[in-house]
RNA sequence: GGCCCCAUAGUCUAGCGGUCUAGGACGUCGCCCUCUCACGGCGAAAACAAGGGUUCAAGUCCCUUUGGGGUCACCA
């Protein structure tokens, strides 16, 4: 009955590298890892670049990077090897197009030619009726089979869809949630094969696993609405399917799924801010897992030792930056002095950060002793504006404007890869340009929410070296505070 | 809106039919310790979403409602 009784557990994370390094990443690679050593199975990282539109070019080494840092390291993955290569999916592509063939002469899956605009109106015209399905109308799917081959032939550009059963139900078979049934007629005929040839997740996701020879697919629950087509896909191959998990989602303080828009996200914010790795992850265990009795603090190996899925609660959690600051306390208080140091040394007191803090200070200072005070803002997380709260402004505009225009400044960063002072004074004029404030005072309204000082190195300077997470942080934070007051 | 998931205090959770007048933790408040602050110690307020069943007995099982969330892409 069980999947994969009879076979080595197997399981993994896939990432895909279109942005920072998620929390959620590291909070589903910690119960994969913990699973997979719990059972004496293997851990693989795949990297699911099959977008290449998104796709970031520091990304993949900031996952990596990142969830060693946390402490989660991999036995199989692009960076380590393995025997289950290429583990990254944009070096996989002829394996995909192979098995999209192999459905194609099935059977189950057909070549569809339908333009981006086709499919756009017959979304509009379903939405616009307030249709309770919408999805793919199928409009392909009787085209005849040689006459669909010749076009791909002449190179007519075409996706690969699945032909999905018409009728029925499709089973899954979660381990946390039990059985969980699906109508075929809400599950339209997903492409397999995108126009440009890449596999969409669906079809690399199950090809993978199937090859990688993964038994157990411990993924978020936002993916559970996906995995009746996962299923399906499993079927058309003929392939065993592996035994699905699916854990809560973390969560916003409003409950909605955790999003950088309401929550620091990015496992880097967590390191600049000051964080231990082990607080963290321990504080990730804590997220839907709970040890048994009422230990609240364990290691990872502690974890291994106790972990069973029952233990799993289901509610969405919410991230309480509160609760995990209690706990990192914990773990600091537990450090020796000597640990400590290091910690500190390891962190923004490293030779490496000052060495970036220097040049900006070295003309400012006449004494050493002039160094700590005035660089305070480098090594904090947020800043305490109470000091400068009435200066936190733009002359004719409202509070509420001021916040909005510091958030629209965090959206601006956000959309540009790279962060030195070159890339941020130039998405800061332009940002001052749009909002049609001075550069004067649009500047100084920054270096108050960066520094909270009026006086500091050059802003832009300032920024690059503080770091994308902690600006972000505290344009954010300082946008709260504005948007209150208003 | 269709489908799916979830439901114990503001938050994270224990509870797997009787031992629950519901336990722990964060946060909040109070007291103690103390040269200050912090740590620490002690204590307090605070929850089984609602309504129906099943049962001798329901926070625990079932149904409905309500609420929250996810998902409906040539993104993952």
């Amino acid at each position: 009955m069980s999947p994969s009784a009879d076979r080595p557990v197997r399981v993994r994370i896939a990432p895909s590298p279109t942005g920072d390094p998620h929390v959620g990443t590291a909070y589903i690679a910690l119960f994969n890892l913990v699973f997979a050593r719990q059972q004496g199975g293997t851990f693989v990282l795949r990297i699911e670049d099959t977008d290449q539109s998104r796709a970031r070019a520091d990304s993949e080494q900031m996952i990596y990077d990142a969830l060693r840092w946390v402490g989660l390291s991999w036995d199989e993955g692009p960076d380590v090897g393995g025997p289950f290569g290429p583990y990254r999916q944009s070096e996989r592509k002829d394996i995909y197009r192979q098995h999209a063939d192999l459905l194609l002469a099935r059977g189950e899956a057909y070549r569809c030619f339908c333009t981006a605009d086709r499919l756009a109106q017959v979304r509009a015209e379903q939405q616009a009726r307030k249709a309770s399905f919408l999805g793919y109308d199928r409009h392909c799917r009787g085209l005849d089979r040689a006459e669909a081959d010749r076009r791909s032939a002449e190179g007519e550009v075409h996706v690969v869809r699945l032909a999905a059963p018409l009728d029925g139900k499709v089973v899954v078979e979660d381990r946390l949630r039990g059985t969980v049934e699906f109508d075929v007629h809400q599950i339209d005929d997903q492409v397999l094969l995108k126009s440009d040839g890449m596999p969409t997740y669906h079809l690399a996701n199950v090809v993978d696993d199937h090859l990688m020879e993964i038994t157990h697919v411990i993924r978020a629950e936002e993916w559970i609405s996906s995995t009746p087509k996962h299923v399906l896909l499993y079927k058309a191959f003929g392939w065993q399917e592996p035994a699905w998990h699916h854990m809560p989602l973390l969560r916003n303080v409003d409950k909605s799924k955790i999003s950088k828009r309401k929550n620091p996200v990015s496992i880097n914010y967590y390191r600049d801010a000051g964080f231990l790795p082990h607080a963290l992850l321990n504080f990730l265990a804590l997220m839907g897992w709970s040890f048994g009795d009422d230990r609240e603090k364990f290691t990872l190996d502690e974890m291994v030792g106790a972990f069973s899925w029952d233990k799993v609660s289901l509610g969405g959690p919410v991230f309480d930056l509160d609760k995990l600051t209690w706990l990192n306390e914990k773990y600091v208080h537990d450090l020796s002095y000597e640990q400590l140091v290091d910690a500190l040394l390891g962190w923004r007191l490293s030779r490496q950060h000052l060495i970036k803090v220097m040049p900006l200070v070295r003309e400012r200072i006449k004494r050493l002793d002039e160094f700590v005070p005035l660089t305070e803002y480098f090594f904090s997380g947020d800043l305490d504006y109470t000091a400068v709260a009435g200066e936190l402004s733009v002359p004719d505009v409202a509070p509420a404007g001021v916040a909005q225009g510091l958030l629209a400044l965090v959206e601006k960063l956000e959309a540009r890869e790279g962060w030195d002072a070159k890339v941020l004074e130039e998405e800061g004029r332009a940002w001052a340009t749009e909002l049609g404030w001075k550069t004067k005072h649009a500047f100084m309204l920054l270096r108050l929410v960066v520094t909270a000082r009026k006086a500091s190195p050059p802003l832009f300077d300032t920024m690059a070296v503080l770091g994308k997470e902690v600006t972000r942080r505290r344009l954010r934070q300082a946008a709260e505070l504005l948007a209150r007051k208003a």
